[in-house]
DNA sequence: ACAGTTTCCCGTAAATGC
DNA sequence: TGCATTTACGGGAAACTG
């Protein structure tokens, strides 16, 4: 047999895609008084949407390292869907499919003492998804359940979906870039959210936000939500952007008055880079110039995509970067990184290849100072996190209401 | 039921991958005496190794077009590995994937006037490969397979491949170039490709290939054989260079040194196309220049490859640009297509994008007269190959010592 | 250890279904 | 018809296997 091919999609535990392998391991915490036949336990998927494809009963096993408690790691299963469910599909189809919430359960029974235990225990709700284009659909639906309720496994949830308060969900969110991209968001980048999400109200009281205003309607004049938009983000820093991400170059987010507000004092050739509101996964440039006549003036570039980006990493972009008008190049106009961190400072040791044949720009490798991070309390823990992340783990015992005896 | 879902690689007939669909269909050209009952058809795949996954028996129709002949035609049909074939493989464990061959066989049986008729036909030899990756090396082997045997069914061809003359291989090759690309190869290029394949002994007479040294053993110093790279270089073109390619503005196959007689006595500013030999799927221009002391000199970038031209496409690429040395940007060094075409009459009408923010760049659309197209005639000619291309094709009749009839 | 081969699965495009 | 969802499969990478 194969061994590791982890879960589905490491960093979005409790999402499953169908046709894909997941992984799940289960733990029986109670000490059972010497249990000298083999313990079987069966996992099932839901009631009717799905099944599970591949073998779904194993016999528990000792777990090597810790004290003798049983256990069973379930590989290589996979979902798939079940056609012709005597005509309507088995959740009601107003909700998404990623709104839908599923889950695994897992039965074993055994007899100790005169006594025969059936045991049975569910999962956490689960999102099924088909395509990889529904993860970040699927994730959202993961964050507003794990910040909204306690409740073990409600899965109507999304019938009629709490609002969040925008303190929590600001959390959620620098989480989410703290878990994902190694470093997460601060104030103004968080406020530079809320108004995008709320207009202006952000400021007055603690607003609340609403599921569909999140994730699902779309922002006006755009053609994806907030959340689709957010995310597509998170992708691109970490396809493209990590490094210059984690070193905090990236203001990121910030509204483009607001850059105006803070580059039009700054030295010429000051520069800072945010993310493109109108594209998805779009990262671009502003810097301020000045004018002959001592007007100021700002520039940006078109938005890269991960497409340019791929071609060409972007610290090595804002090193080669040139522009070229009325037949004259003039040198490049990234001076300072906003608010005046020397170019070459900041990016130096970024910059990957050499610079394109018989192109100009210092290379030198001057060693930045990582500035100090911080990070605020998130709803999830960046060590539930992980656990999380780890498998999808179960302990049989801690779901007692699950826990059927009954008498021979 | 699904519809088109074309066979596998379309480009590509005989070749078929492991777990994705493809289709054939079967005519039975005798007319038969009133068959009034259903007459089903059965497909297998070969003997050991494989097995067909879906559905594989259709009852015969009558197309609805033609003179009223049966035929079916199988969709859907998907290929999986037999695993645990008692030890050994099916095929002598001597040849690679993509040389070992495969048939698809038909089988129907039928009564007419107290004759039973047991039909059986077979395809010709089939490649099977378990990833795209191997599709360079099976087309190989249905190249080389096409060109050297007029046999339908010899399986075991590449224990012992023959050789192939220069002269009949270069027109396969500048067949693939045509029917792939657009435009085949001239005497140059192919001149060019030869003395790649064989040294300098082209010239001299009609030298034989064998087919380790066409597809399998590596160029000399190379990590790759020259099909793999020419097919590489097929692959880049008909994903990033198909317009130039077909307008003829790409020489590609010329040797450095060729390449420099060409230039040296051109104006400076002259330029050439050419494919990279040190790298798969790479393109690069080389121009000519003259020195302040009057020595010329030759200049070539990079090779761009598929990611760089999927960021920026090659028209645009030539069209921006240019060379900054020692802090000083020169203007764009590629004035004339060798011979002597300006360059944007050459590439003015396959510009895309307006020209990078602020560039220079004439983008006014000249156009170019396409250049008169000519091709030699090749082994398979292009109407056979998009004959093979539609479907995997056979009429049970044509084969008759695959019908066996017995009697009653 | 390694090369040839297969498997895995993301991400795009196309097909399907509602 | 249009949108939501699923299927198809190329392509890169990891896993497997002799």
């Amino acid at each position: 047999e194969k061994q590791p091919c982890m879960p589905t999609h490491p960093q979005k535990p409790l999402i499953i895609k169908t046709g894909v392998q997941f992984t799940t391991k289960v733990r029986l915490l109670v000490k059972l008084p010497e249990v000298d036949y083999q313990l079987k336990v069966k996992t099932t998927f839901d009631n009717r949407q799905f099944f599970i494809l591949t073998n779904n009963t194993k016999v528990m096993d000792i777990e090597d390292y810790s004290n003798g408690c049983l256990s069973v790691e379930f590989r290589h299963l996979q979902l798939k869907e079940k056609k012709y469910i005597n005509g309507t599909k088995g959740n009601e189809g107003l909700l998404s499919v990623t709104e839908e919430l599923h889950s695994l359960s897992f039965e074993a029974c055994f007899t100790v003492q005169g006594l025969t235990i059936d045991l049975e225990i569910c999962s956490l709700p689960l999102v099924v998804i088909s395509n990889v284009s529904q993860l970040p659909g699927g994730w959202a639906s993961v964050m507003w359940y794990n910040l909204l309720t306690d409740e073990p496994k409600n899965l109507t949830f999304f019938t009629n979906p709490p609002r969040a308060n925008w303190t929590q969900l600001s959390e959620v969110l620098s989480w989410q870039f703290s878990a994902q991209a190694g470093r997460g968001l601060d104030k103004e980048q968080l406020t530079m959210l809320g108004e995008k999400l709320l207009g202006h109200h952000v400021s007055c009281s603690d607003y609340q936000v609403s599921w569909s205003r999140f994730s699902k309607e779309n922002i006006p004049g755009k053609s994806f939500s907030f959340w689709m938009w957010l995310d597509s983000i998170l992708e691109l820093i970490k396809k493209h952007l990590l490094p210059v991400w984690s070193e905090n170059y990236i203001m990121g987010f910030v509204s483009k008055e607001t850059e105006r507000i803070l580059l039009k004092d700054k030295e010429p050739g000051t520069f800072l880079l945010r993310f493109s509101e109108s594209h998805l996964g779009g990262i671009t440039f502003t810097w301020v110039d000045r004018e002959d006549n001592g007007e100021v003036k700002f520039n940006s570039v078109e938005p890269y995509t991960k497409n340019r980006l791929s071609a060409l990493p972007f610290a090595d972009i804002i090193r080669d970067y040139k522009v070229i008008s009325e037949g004259v190049v003039k040198e490049n106009p990234l001076k300072f990184l906003y608010p005046n961190i020397p170019k070459d400072e900041a990016f130096g040791r970024l910059y990957n290849s050499p610079p394109s044949k018989g192109e100009t720009g210092n290379s030198s490798s001057v060693i930045s100072t990582p500035p100090p991070s911080q990070s605020p309390e998130p709803p999830m823990t960046p060590g539930e996190f992980n656990m999380l992340n780890e498998h999808l783990c179960f302990d049989i015992d801690s779901v007692s209401t699950q826990t059927h005896t009954k008498y021979t």
